[in-house]
RNA sequence: CGGGAGGUAGUUCAGCCCGGUAGAAUACCUGGUUUGGGACCAGGGGGUCGCAGGUUCGAAUCCUGUCCUCCCGACCA
């Protein structure tokens, strides 16, 4: 069949490619670097997006939405927050087209329509956003400000993959205005902390929370926090970000407030975000060769019923049960779908359910109805089980439950056994090559160290985890004395 | 942006070397038989051969340019 899945073990990306595109969350598009979010990807998103933004709100912020553009003056006002997207940026010149004179029927970019100042397409929105606040910040009663944005963003990258990285993607950005320094450390740490719960309890994603080093850090931060998860094939992947931007934003910008002793003060900023890639973490962490697993708190559907029919006699009565059934998962608050096609047949469906992952199938025909039973299968575990109807939703939902746990756990088992120490550079090197995953070893420190390092074993520090033990060491590359582990991998 | 591969029916691909009426499988449509792990029979529709130039009596095939994709690197969420 058209629809078969290169195996992980034989090509990874392929297999990765092959689950995006044939589990219909994403296509290729006639835009270089540019994707087709597919409505099942879509939903997927949508399930994710509304998930974290109960929880953005839950934690006292507002939405709002500023501008795809920004004008080039503002986007350079951050020195460091410019030069680190200066790279990547895509830039609007002209506002007009015209009919070209030598080509019937085609256009040209009109010369007279020059835009004075050029346009950036964020790459991030920083620069537009704190110009704004400047004019919403005067006072410390207009503090905290906590503001959240839905976007697309524009990155112009070198090499696209599919959700992992494309030059337009979506993400929230969160941009927020706080008193203190403390307060905004709190903020930063919050929110990392709220990326971290929705990864786990929601995507099904063990994740590891930890600080950036000074050279991967975000451009203009102070600090920059991260979740990292690990994937199938031992690569890390940055999950989410969350910076504490000290002042540099503020001083670039201007944004001051009236403290209660009426004086005039700085204010303090953080940043946070995740994007569509999380979509591929998803795929990646949970994924097999049979097609993509979701977790049932995010999947677009969590149950599919397929009928099992002989003529269309057999088919109106499993119909009639069926929408019985339906209505009462619905009621249950579960997402399901009742897949009565007549072109393609239950085997087929099967197959293709599993291909989309779809956490749980459940099978009727007309000797189940007799019975009083119904066959469900586990997408997971691809476990089979014929069930009495007596009882069923309370069982699937339970089930759900189960899923949702058995992912995290089987997720977060193969992360354990993929934190290896190294405490040779021989071994470190062997670990990366031949294990793969995370490995914790001694770093003395320094930018240049981590510079050779990532040369000769392609491999970046991806974060000081929080809360690291201290523990007296030498680094594995200069010998140089150590304070701490860090976590190195190959990433995505 | 460098190296490699590729773009022909909705999809997967053959045809290209050696120019001469565009093919297969699958999907789709119609009818029938079917339906518990990717059904079968019969009939049918569907392609400006990525796009633009050029060579030629004639181009999917040769030449030039360009766009898009995949894989591997460098850059990055």
């Amino acid at each position: 069949m058209s629809k078969e899945i290169t195996a992980r073990s034989e090509d990874y990306s392929q297999w990765y490619n092959d689950l995006v595109i044939k589990g219909s969350l994403a296509d290729y598009s006639a835009v270089r670097g540019c994707m087709v979010i597919k409505p099942y990807g879509f939903a997927l998103w949508e399930n994710m997006r509304d998930a974290l933004d109960k929880m953005f709100k839950e934690t006292g912020h507002q939405n709002a939405y500023f501008p795809l553009f920004v004008p080039k003056s503002l986007f350079e006002a951050e020195e460091k927050n410019a030069e680190g997207f200066a790279k990547e940026c895509a830039v609007v010149t002209h506002y007009r087209l015209k009919a070209d004179p030598d080509h019937k029927g085609k256009l040209l970019v009109d010369p007279e329509s020059k835009l004075e100042e050029e346009l950036v397409v964020r790459p991030t929105s920083e620069a537009i956003i704190w110009s704004t606040y400047k004019d919403w910040i005067q006072s410390y009663r207009d503090l905290p400000l906590l503001i959240n944005q839905w976007a697309n963003v524009v990155r112009w990258e070198m090499r696209t993959r599919l959700f992992l990285r494309t030059t337009e993607f979506l993400w929230q950005e969160g941009h927020t205005a706080h008193a203190t320094e403390e307060e905004a450390i709190a903020e930063t740490k919050k929110m990392l902390e709220v990326y971290a719960t929705f990864a786990e309890e929601f995507m099904a994603l063990p994740v590891i929370r930890g600080v950036k080093t000074e050279s991967e850090r975000f451009a203009g931060a102070v600090d920059t926090y991260c979740i990292e998860a690990l994937m199938q094939d031992g690569k890390a992947l940055q999950a989410g970000t969350s910076h504490f931007l000290g002042q540099n934003f503020a001083k670039a910008f201007d944004v001051k407030f009236l403290n209660k002793e009426n004086k005039q003060e700085y204010v303090w900023a953080t940043s946070w975000g995740v994007s569509t890639r999380l979509i591929g973490a998803l795929v990646m962490a949970h994924g097999d060769d049979k097609g993509l697993v979701l977790p049932p708190r995010i999947a677009p559907f969590q149950v599919v019923i397929v009928p099992i029919y002989k003529g269309e006699e057999s088919k109106a009565v499993i119909d009639a049960k069926a929408q019985e059934m339906m209505k009462e998962l619905q009621a249950a608050g579960i997402r399901v779908k009742y897949d009565d096609n007549d072109n393609a047949r239950p085997g087929w469906k099967f197959a293709e359910y599993e291909m989309k992952g779809i956490p749980l199938r459940l099978a009727m025909g007309l000797r189940d109805m007799e019975n009083k039973v119904i066959e469900l299968a586990r997408r997971d575990t691809s476990e089979k089980q014929v069930l009495p109807m007596e009882g069923l939703t309370e069982k699937i939902k339970t089930l759900l439950e189960e899923i949702q746990a058995s992912l995290y756990n089987k997720a977060a088992a193969y992360r354990e056994e993929h934190i290896t120490k190294a405490d040779s550079w021989d071994e470190f090197i062997q670990l990366l090559d031949e294990k793969g995953g995370f490995v914790s070893a001694h770093w003395d420190g320094t930018a240049d160290t981590e510079e050779v390092i990532k040369e000769k074993a392609k491999a970046t520090i991806r974060c000081i985890p929080l809360h690291n033990e201290k523990e007296e060491g030498q680094c594995i590359l200069t010998g140089k004395p150590s304070a701490q582990r860090v976590l190195f991998a190959r990433a995505y």
